[in-house]
DNA sequence: AACTATTGATAACA
DNA sequence: TTGTTATCAATAGTT
């Protein structure tokens, strides 16, 4: 129950005893902390980590006030300054650089597009100018691929369609004889011939289909 | 000689005295921080100013190694990176604007020289055409602004230099006129005739300065 | 700084 | 974890 001998100073085996030492051997250190300042007007933190990690601490006053005056006394302010200074300065850098790469790339567009051409010498225009035409070549040659494979999907569409209403007219077809057939079988001729007509009332099928062809690729002189 | 009554917790008066119990109560404090890192094997620092400003600081390893272990496990940090985070943050957004703006750039670049089409609309590959032909048509037109500047100026030259060839022959015909008047008023008439033939040993002034003027500018046909 | 009566802190136990 | 208590440790006042 008591303190039967004087506790040796080592590490406490015991992992129970030991945190039960920790605490209350933690509250002593801050109330004598605590009493040190307020008796002879100091300024204290105490900081103290467990064995298992954890962070506790004690300030008479604020703790970072505390800490910024022991940097203001001491002199590890420049090892510990010097690291991020040097960070710094390598985002700096990098910042620069980007920024020269963005300026550099703004200028290039702009003398592409004919802007801030003064003071280029004749040698540089022709450059310039080379490097338009090469551009505008593969631009332009690349447009009527494309513009090519639009015109092929759009032609295959149009055979598929073609096909597709042959197919329908031709089952209209059947479906009006075989009405025919039965109008005949039990009725008068001169009904049922007026009903045919509508079949063919689109007109001719190749007429309407490149009538159409046309009209969505927007070609004025298509060749299809 | 002995602690008579307990000892209120408030401030020493008496200077002395209070530079005393400082004394003793911090060496008191460093050692109860020394006993509860080894007996629990925890990390302890304490810091402490004296009421004259000096700086007193225990620490069971290296009082950075505590300060930055406490930098990661506070809450301070929030209080005291904040600005600083919040700082970064804006200064990681302007590096990745700036990254983006590069990035664009450099794509819209590649477009321009007839790369990286692939993907690309027929509607934005005529932009991108409309765009360098426009280019290309201010280019050539500067480009054309220019060498006619350089021909006017190169004109000018030439004008300038038959002018002063002209000046030139004049003088040396002079020279020689008023040799050739000394001889014969001296001695014999056919070595003087002989002496001036050098002047004219060039050539017609106009055939040799225009060929000149064609092989500076380096154009085949200039039309000066 | 050294001494010492007294208070204060705390180890072991509940 | 908190409380109790016997014992040790810290220290105020003095030398």
């Amino acid at each position: 129950m008591m303190v039967k001998e004087k506790v040796p100073i080592k590490k406490i085996d015991n992992a129970t005893a030991r945190r039960v030492t920790f605490s209350k051997r933690r509250r002593g250190l801050f109330k004598k902390a605590e009493e040190l300042s307020v008796l002879c007007d100091a300024d204290v933190a105490v900081i103290l980590f467990s064995s298992n990690d954890k962070l506790f601490h004690y300030s008479s006053s604020s703790m970072d006030e505390v800490l910024e005056r022991r940097s203001l006394h001491s002199k590890n302010l420049e090892k510990l300054n010097q690291p991020s200074l040097e960070l710094q300065l390598v985002e700096d850098t990098n910042y620069a650089n980007l920024s020269k790469e963005v300026a550099e790339r703004t200028l290039h567009l702009r003398r592409l597009r004919g802007e801030e051409l003064q003071g280029l010498s004749i040698e540089e225009l022709h450059q310039l100018e080379k490097s338009l035409e090469a551009g505008l070549s593969r631009v332009v040659a690349k447009k009527g691929e494309v513009i090519m494979n639009e015109i092929y999907h759009l032609q295959e569409k149009e055979v598929n369609l073609m096909g597709e209403n042959d197919k329908l007219r031709q089952e209209l077809l059947k479906i009006s004889n075989a009405r025919k057939q039965i109008i005949c079988d039990s009725g008068d001729d001169r009904e049922s011939s007026e009903s045919t007509d509508i079949c063919n009332s689109a007109g001719t099928p190749q007429d309407y289909e490149s009538s159409c062809t046309s009209l969505k690729l927007g070609l004025p002189n298509s060749g299809c």
